[in-house]
RNA sequence: GCCGAUGUAGCACAGUGGUAGUGCAGCCGAUUCGUAAUCGGCAGGUCACGAGUUCAAAUCUCGUCAUCGGCUCCA
């Protein structure tokens, strides 16, 4: 189902610069609208964002809908006054004894933070000696030149959420109110239209709808069942991902759910991952604990044994199911959940493979990808932070055999200086999704801590002992994760070599059931997953339920199909295909399957 | 975890102090039908859970759990 106008052209086409003034100007609209309104409610910060702005108050009350409504009202009328915004610049005491005299607490510690020597303004609505209503915020800019070049049908209000004082928790909670603005009000429209057809997609419906996984309040929230319908996507998904990688010369292991406290110690996650970890528990008065990553357990499977530098690269992979503890306020259908499968894999290797190590991850990372509609990527190259372990001599090696890695892949990407882990360099991999979100799911890191704790090395040509280099990387990130992102993705409708169900029977009365029974069978034999409907309902009921369950074909069989020996074809995707012999069907699914594509 | 909202049948929702309702789905019966809903009947809920207020609680209060929108964090 393709929305017929695309919203996101219609975006693109906004100005971002002058989209950055209306937003920022329109959040000063709704702090003096606010201000107007509840003389109780502080100013602090509200700057435009990505699709809008926001605006965050200290207020003891929050802010209810209906208080959203007023707010707008009384912004229209400061938009329709068309109030002059006027940018003028104060040396520091000035404007201090300005803001005491407004009795804003938080624009003291804004102003405490301008660093000395920079230039400090505020900007003014309305005329500070006229009797025309004025306000004013200290603000760095840039602004409209008035009021009234926002468009009044062109902004909304959007919702209310506590925010903390500057995002820290241990601060005190601001009222923030949402709200979007753009340049007219067809581009307000796309964005609500885009918004709405992001809720369409939503994969917590669509899971719901079609069947494919839950999360249980019985069982306790982030933990996830796949049912049939997803089990059977999981299994394509996984058995697809296995093949790949073994192509590309990893072998498959397997490690536990949970190991000895000690080892966690080992690996330093007791220490700097504590906060993520589910609590210990204790087994013959030893402490165990479930494990929230895998690489500790590859680590030991290389220390068991002693390695030759002839085996190298060694390159493990692993679905390893991992449970990590999120706090309640943050699980999100499968994209936040406390227990997950991560594609995992460690690349043991020498200093001299990282590049072409790294180069044959990004290769198979792209060939993977590619193949679930994933074809645009993001692409960061983090490198070493303020601190760090290691020698400067690795980082420097390692990071640049990642830049000849992504340069040979050709690959354009951004570098986040000093944006790497303590351990290692890392280079992360967004996809862009068919309505234009980013999703980072692969990502591949650098690892000189572990090799270190648990002093692995291998041993050289000339027999000494060296530590290898451990890559860790992922390409889809989580199973659970990435499933959601193809949900929406594909908004339920999948491609048929994923489809839970590919096919479904519709006889049109009971007579040709047995016949359907035959030939879902016959089908099921050339591997294709086929039902039969076996309501006995009409056969427009029949199809309505199949398009309802976004079942990629539907096969309608009456009395002229089971005298011809076919089947009468309807897609999703293209509507009704004719009347074709059951063995051309076959065929014709099966091409679909192997292409990777509809029918 | 924090701020706010929400939780009624498998699903979508109505019900604001007086014994719990509608549609779809399910089951039974009739219908045997040609590309998105045939008709009739039946069954289904300790109103998330626990406490309290009240003669009386889905409805009011408190607590717990979960979900939703954010903050923070992240696969």
């Amino acid at each position: 189902m393709e929305v017929a106008v695309k919203p996101g052209d219609l975006l693109r086409q906004a100005d971002p610069e002058r989209l950055h003034r209306i937003r920022h100007t329109a959040s000063h609209v709704m702090a003096m609208a606010v201000q107007t309104l509840f003389k109780d409610a502080k100013v602090t910060i509200g700057p435009a964002t990505e699709m809008g702005f926001y605006y965050d108050f200290d207020r003891g009350e929050p802010f209810t809908p209906q208080d959203l409504k007023k707010i707008e009202k009384e912004m229209r009328r400061i938009i329709k006054a068309n109030l002059p915004v006027v940018r003028q610049e104060f040396d520091r005491a000035t404007i201090r004894a300005e803001i005491e005299k407004l009795k804003e607490p938080y624009k003291l510690e804004i102003l405490a933070a301008i660093p000395e020597g920079e230039v400090i303004t505020r900007y003014t609505l309305g005329d500070p000696n006229g009797d025309k209503p004025f306000w004013w915020d200290l603000c760095a800019g840039p602004h409209l030149a008035t009021t009234g070049e926002i468009h009044p049908e062109a902004f909304a209000l959007e919702s209310v959420a506590g925010a903390y004082w500057r995002g820290d928790e241990k601060n005190a909670m601001l009222q923030r109110i949402y709200g979007t603005a753009w340049e007219t009000p067809e581009q307000l429209q796309a964005y609500q239209q885009q918004i709405e057809e992001a809720k369409r997609r939503d994969h917590r419906k669509l899971g719901k709808e079609l069947q494919l996984f839950s999360i249980q309040e019985d069982a306790g929230g982030g933990l996830v069942f796949w049912h049939p319908r997803g089990g059977t996507m999981r299994r394509l998904i996984e058995d697809y991902w296995k093949d790949m990688h073994v192509a590309a010369g990893y072998e498959l292991v397997n490690t536990p759910h949970v190991a000895n406290l000690d080892l966690w110690k080992i690996s330093g996650h007791n220490d700097f991952y504590r906060e993520s970890m589910f609590d210990t528990m204790e087994v013959e008065e030893q402490q165990y604990q479930l494990k929230p990553m895998n690489c500790p357990f590859h680590v030991l499977m290389f220390k068991d044994g002693l390695h030759s530098y002839r085996e190298l690269p060694m390159r493990w992979a692993e679905l390893g199911t991992v449970y990590r503890y999120e706090r309640s306020g943050t699980l999100h259908g499968l994209m936040r959940v406390r227990g997950f499968t991560q594609d995992d894999a460690h690349i043991f290797c020498t200093e001299d493979q990282i590049a072409s190590e790294i180069f044959g991850v990004l290769n198979l990372a792209e060939t993977v990808l590619t193949t679930f509609g994933f074809a645009d990527y993001e692409v960061n190259l983090s490198t070493r932070p303020e601190k760090y372990v290691g020698a400067d001599a690795i980082w420097d090696k390692a990071t640049q055999a990642l830049r000849q890695a992504l340069d040979q892949k050709g690959w354009v990407y951004k570098v986040d200086e000093g944006g790497g882990a303590f351990y290692g360099p890392k280079i992360d991999i967004k996809i862009e999704d068919a309505i234009g979100r980013r999703w980072q799911c692969s990502t591949i890191q650098l690892d000189f801590n572990l090799p270190e704790r648990f002093d692995l090395h291998y041993v050289s040509e000339d027999g000494a002992r060296v530590r290898p280099i451990m890559i860790h990387r992922a390409l889809f990130g989580s199973i659970e994760r990435f499933f959601g992102i193809l949900i929406e993705n594909y908004a339920g409708d999948f491609p048929l070599w994923l489809a839970p169900a590919q096919v479904r029977l519709i006889p049109v009365t009971d007579a040709q059931r047995d016949f359907a029974e035959g030939v879902a069978k016959q089908m099921k034999t050339a591997g294709l997953r086929a039902e039969v409907d076996r309501s006995g309902d009409r056969m427009q009921k029949q199809i309505r339920k199949a398009e309802l369950e976004k079942i990629p074909v539907m096969a309608v069989v009456g009395a002229k199909e089971v005298e011809s020996e076919s089947l009468s074809l309807r897609t999703r995707k293209t509507g009704d295909l004719g009347v074709v012999l059951v063995t051309v069907a076959i065929e014709k699914m099966q091409a679909a399957v192997r292409n990777r594509d509809w029918l």
